[in-house]
DNA sequence: CTAAGTGCAAAATGTTTGCATACTT
DNA sequence: AAGTATGCAAACATTTTGCACTTAG
């Protein structure tokens, strides 16, 4: 089993509030800057494990570190991520045209797609503007 | 300006012929076994300067590590990838269904996709039948 | 000949592990 | 009290950098 802990309850409030994905390294600073005590080591491991459960996604950075994205339970056909490659911003989109998508390339191509899992990289409104 | 060089020329040849993805490790050890004199650091710079120029996409591997797939150069809209969590192996995919989905994240979504870079992961056929 | 590329060893970075201590239940 | 979590320091792995040498044009 698994206990609930001080450290735990720090990190998922802080994540839950992100809107951008994040870095194990910011994170640590983030709540290190608040005065919050935590261990590097703990990021890391309760990142893991939030990951293994399917609360966060993990992704590559331009520099080469681990990225991770909060993502909301959202078990429901016809659902994907925008990840703006400019903020790093994160919008969900449920539409129609995704689903019309996806029940194509599972017939047509044969293939279970993995639909916790989409994300699209572009720029968002506010980046393309500037 | 830059020159040809026995080095790119043995990576290029090589990773065309890759079907999955691949980390930077493995393209250096299979250059040895084949008796190809290169060095690692070779390889990363390689990799690293088809990554920039649009050749290679960079991911992330399950053990943290980078992976790479070779992109053949489709610059048409209504293009994805399917890669298979299995195997690795990269599909292509173009369809009408792909080019209403990106129409309507351009105009409802008000987001401007990044085309060359759509990656949809689950299982292909094959690994589903094990 | 000059600019670009290579490869080694060393350094930098990101991540994981061992272990003693502290906390949850 | 027993099982789990924490945090430090050390170990590890991957990737990058400095520099002398080689190669392409």
């Amino acid at each position: 089993m698994s206990y609930n802990t001080h450290q735990k309850d720090l990190i998922i409030s802080l994540i839950q509030s992100k809107k951008t994905d994040f870095s194990v390294k910011e994170l640590y600073q983030e709540l290190l800057a608040r005065g919050e005590e935590i261990g590097q080591t703990t990021v890391y491991r309760i990142v893991d494990s939030l990951t293994e459960a399917g609360q966060l996604r993990k992704t590559l950075g331009g520099d080469g570190s681990a990225r991770f994205q909060f993502l909301e339970s959202c078990e429901r056909s016809g659902h994907c991520y925008l990840k703006c490659e400019g903020c790093g911003k994160i919008e969900h989109v449920d539409c129609d045209d995704l689903c019309n998508l996806m029940n194509h390339i599972k017939k047509q191509h044969e293939f279970a797609i993995n639909e916790t899992n989409i994300v699209i990289n572009g720029i968002c409104r506010s980046c393309c503007g500037q």
